[in-house]
RNA sequence: GCCCUCGUAGCUCAGUGGAUAGAGCAUCCCCCUCCUAAGGGGAGGGUCGCCCGUUCGAUUCGGGCCGAGGGCACCA
């Protein structure tokens, strides 16, 4: 028997009753799988949500429902029970047959054309290229790199895209940081400003400097200091000062500095996350907006509109018209636009690139920003509802029952390659999508280093492994698989195992449509849980040949749906452990 | 003050406009002569924060309240 998916088969036969039944009525047909097995395969409301317009008793309509449903070779029997839901029997074939259709599709079972091929940009991590990646980022690159790898298999054309901001003061101070370092190596001691780039990856950058040039950026302490404001009252006038001093004193040099320190911690960055299994399409630059003349253009587009004024020197964009609480500056009085104005044109740009959806993946302190954003892009003539923000929360460690509390600022963080040693790639990307992005996620550092069954992620691998196991016992030919009898398979786990196999395609749809990678996690869980209670239950390599086959086809199709689905989340797929 | 998120078992958290609300951990009991026990079976444990509304039906949607966390720069 050809495998017939059974959610959008009784979608359509339903459809075709309810118009006979109540012509004209433009209810959607709602299947969902009842909790109770009692209550059958799936459960339809249609009659009580028919039952007021038509005036009847819901039990009535579904009476005249089941009636008028076009016979299939999937349905065993219906059933009307309760208030009026009618319950859906599946026969068994029907649900055998999955196996040989999992088995046939491969890696392409649970795969959909939802999204039709459509352009959608995820843009994520982002982080500034100041410092090693952290915890946090981490999340966002787990979440980001599910969440695309979701879209993508339900048939979008998902574009992974890193933002870098090249052009800001953070560079500046990044930059400054690093050359005082390198002063400091050559004997011209500056106070280390207390807001500056702390830790010990600046000093490591000044001595690679330091060793590659020599002495060629070494300017006197004095000058570099000379008119600066106090550090302790105006710690940030101090920085600026610094800046300004350090661009001035070293001239064309100053390039080399910013260009050398920019490009030590992007490749840094790159590094962690490749090895963190999450690759971009893209690495956008900042730079190129302000040289492109892109953000002139934004703030030209939305002085046309009339959005823009000028006041102390500023040009602000007037936000409240846009459900903002407050004006935005984007230029400020010195001249230089802000993040904000190079924001706007970098979504512009997104637009324009031609994607139809746009999805932000921000850290939730982000949260403010929204409304700002999505207001410059209605002034500017965009549509806002093209762009998605999806807000992660932090990250908290949790070690020995301690909550590990961080700290940029003194550069004192977890990095996300410090945890990607001490638990592993696997175990982390599973942790960081175990929960909804946008909530507070604690990470258990004990758990997740546990090789235990406290741990999901070793729970659903060994899962995994264990089938490799089995069928390497076995020594058949797979191929021979795909001609196993599934009507074999009666036992009650092994058609728990066939109900849960059938449900993965629904539940990617639903991960890419909720931006709900977690999902797929759940679902791994459960998959897993049903696969232990099989192999408890029942022996696998049995002398009834067909029977064998059987259930070496149903964990074959097994293996691949966990398969499938730790893919999606960025974790491996082990044959041992 | 304004905005966002959350409140479900002792703990950490899923879930859903539907019928008797789930998992893991923790507690207690049981299961390896057998393809990996990194496993399985069972027991106890709940006013889905409180109130009102919408609905045939609300833990789910809306409003209010209480409680927790986070965010509100001419920073990036």
């Amino acid at each position: 028997m050809n495998y017939i998916e059974p959610k959008t088969h009784l979608a359509d036969l339903f459809g075709q009753a309810v118009a006979q039944v109540a012509p004209g009525s433009a209810i959607a047909i709602e299947l969902e799988r009842p909790k109770q097995a009692s209550h059958g395969d799936y459960a339809c409301n249609a009659a009580m949500q028919l039952a007021r317009a038509l005036k009847k008793n819901p039990r009535e309509v579904a009476a005249q429902i089941v009636a008028a449903l076009p016979a299939s070779q999937l349905v065993a029997k219906t059933e009307i029970a309760g208030p009026g839901f009618i319950n859906v029997f599946i026969k068994p074939a029907a649900k055998q047959a999955l196996v040989g259709h999992v088995l046939a599709a491969g890696a392409d079972y649970g795969r959909s054309d939802l999204g039709h091929g459509r352009k959608v940009q995820i843009e994520f991590v982002s982080a500034n290229p100041t410092g090693p990646l952290h915890v946090g980022h981490g999340r966002g690159a787990a979440f980001g790199a599910s969440l695309a790898n979701c879209l993508a298999f339900v048939g979008y054309n998902a574009y992974r895209e890193y933002y870098v901001n090249d052009a800001g003061r953070q560079m500046d101070i990044l930059a400054l940081s690093t050359w005082l370092r390198y002063l400091e190596l050559n004997g011209e001691i500056v106070a280390f400003p207390g807001n500056a780039y702390q830790g010990d990856y600046v000093k490591a950058m000044a001595q690679a400097v330091a060793e590659l040039h020599g002495g060629r950026y070494k300017r006197a302490a004095a000058e570099v200091v000379a008119n600066a404001p106090d550090a302790v009252s105006d710690p940030e006038g101090h920085l600026d000062a610094l800046i300004a001093n350090a661009k001035a004193l070293l001239g064309p040099d100053y390039a080399y500095i910013h260009g050398y320190a920019l490009e030590e911690q992007l490749g840094d960055g790159r590094n962690d996350l490749t090895e963190f299994g999450v690759v971009f399409d893209h690495w956008f630059s900042e730079r190129t907006l302000h040289d492109a003349g892109l953000i002139d253009r934004a703030v030209t587009a939305l002085q046309k509109n009339g959005h823009i004024y000028e006041q102390n020197g500023a040009l602000w964009f007037r936000s409240t018209d846009f459900g903002d609480e407050k004006d935005r500056v984007v230029k400020r009085d010195n001249g230089i636009y802000t993040y904000f104005a190079a924001d706007i044109a970098y979504h512009l740009n997104k637009f324009e690139r031609g994607f139809e959806q746009v999805i932000d993946v921000w850290g939730a302190d982000h949260h403010g920003y929204i409304s700002r954003v999505k207001g410059a892009l209605k002034a500017a003539g965009a549509d806002p509802d093209r762009l998605t923000v999806t807000l992660v929360q932090f990250a908290v460690l949790w070690e020995g029952g301690q909550k590990k509390s961080m700290s940029t600022r003194s550069g004192q963080y977890v990095t996300l390659r410090e945890l990607r040693t001490e638990v592993g790639n696997d175990a982390c990307r599973f942790f960081y999508v175990l929960r909804k992005s946008d909530q507070h996620l604690d990470f258990d550092l004990d758990l997740a280093k546990s090789q235990s069954n406290d741990n999901p992620v070793y729970y659903i691998q060994y899962a995994h492994a264990r089938i490799s196991r089995v069928l390497e016992a076995w020594g058949g030919d797979m191929a021979d698989l795909q001609d196993a009898d599934p009507t074999q398979l009666s036992q009650p786990q092994e058609l728990a195992l066939l109900d849960c196999l059938a449900e993965f395609p629904e539940i990617c749809a639903s991960a890419a449509r909720e931006f709900s990678p977690h999902l797929v996690a759940y679902y791994l869980k459960d998959l897993a849980a049903d696969l232990h209670g099989l192999y408890a239950a029942c022996q696998f390599l049995v002398a009834d040949e067909a029977l064998k086959l059987a259930r070496l086809a149903l964990i074959a199709a097994t293996r691949q749906t966990l398969r499938s689905g730790l893919a999606l989340l960025g974790v491996s797929a082990p044959d041992k452990m």
